[in-house]
DNA sequence: CTACCCCTTCGAGTGCACTCGAGGTCAAGG
DNA sequence: CCTTGACCTCGAGTGCACTCGAAGGGGTAG
């Protein structure tokens, strides 16, 4: 059977509120959810789309380029809609690119500042600064994590 | 001899407007500059702290961490100064490394997408991914480009 | 039939991070 | 001396991305 989910569920199941998930459609942020008795059912496609979105939010991608993929995924399988959305998403992988670049560079830098300030009063046995990747504690107050970098 | 520009110059410097210099200063987001008859004169120091400072905000720390930090670098060098600094730091740190798992992530699912767009409608020579970092191109309107992700 | 609960729309409010304009000061050049 | 230009402060305005409350509706339980 496919899912259909009430909004309070797809919020649960998108860590995003309602509030928000009926914000987003009324910007056009995502595709109209479809009505059974004026409340919205929630479906796979949708979970999935709005899961992209907020993939793509997260890493910094600007509502309006998010409104224009959905528009040109609205215009269905044509030859420019898909070089468009093509456009659109390698653009904005090249600009992630250069956020790798960036936030390592930041990252050896306060790695450097770290070790400065712990070779003065090194009351913590040092940890290593390895690739291991410990659960990223700074923002995310709770219930709305929020913007990546 | 020591640099000393005025705010127009340092504006320049570092990228910011004119505006922001005094609103980064005016909400202690940096140290308040030196005067000379009333005109802020600023040295060597203020502008590495402001490039540290911009640095911090473009990899995302919230503007009330920044505070906190420059804060406590006015407390001066003591003890608890430098080791809450350190915390400071390496909780961004870990955040970053998080993010940067996260970005490795969405990077490949964005070249798989594009890929799937590329094999449709190959018009242009598919340009392999690799590692190399094209000048990031996505978001910066002229003048003021702001928050990395 | 009445409660009850979750849903609906609409419009207003919030917090962040700037961004700008008005009105005033000051130092250098003509 | 007077103008010019860059700077000053203060307060208000902007854009983004939510976030919330009020007022009302539909469907199921008792």
């Amino acid at each position: 059977m496919p899912t259909s989910m009430t909004i309070a569920e797809a919020a649960l199941a998108t860590g995003l509120t309602a509030y928000t998930l009926r914000y987003y459609e009324q910007i056009g942020l995502i595709d109209p959810v479809p009505r059974r008795g004026g409340q919205r059912v929630y479906g796979d496609t949708d979970l999935r789309l709005i899961g992209f979105v907020v993939r793509l939010r997260g890493t910094g991608m600007s509502m309006r380029d998010i409104q224009e993929y959905v528009r040109l995924r609205r215009l269905g399988e044509t030859p420019e809609s898909i070089r468009l959305r093509g456009d659109l998403l390698a653009r904005h992988a090249a600009y992630l690119r250069g956020q790798l670049v960036d936030l390592t560079e930041t990252i050896a830098r306060l790695d450097e500042k770290i070790a400065l300030y712990r070779a003065i009063y090194p009351d913590e046995p040092l940890p290593t600064p390895d690739t291991t990747v410990p659960p990223a504690s700074t923002a995310d107050t709770p219930s709305n994590r929020r913007k990546h970098a």
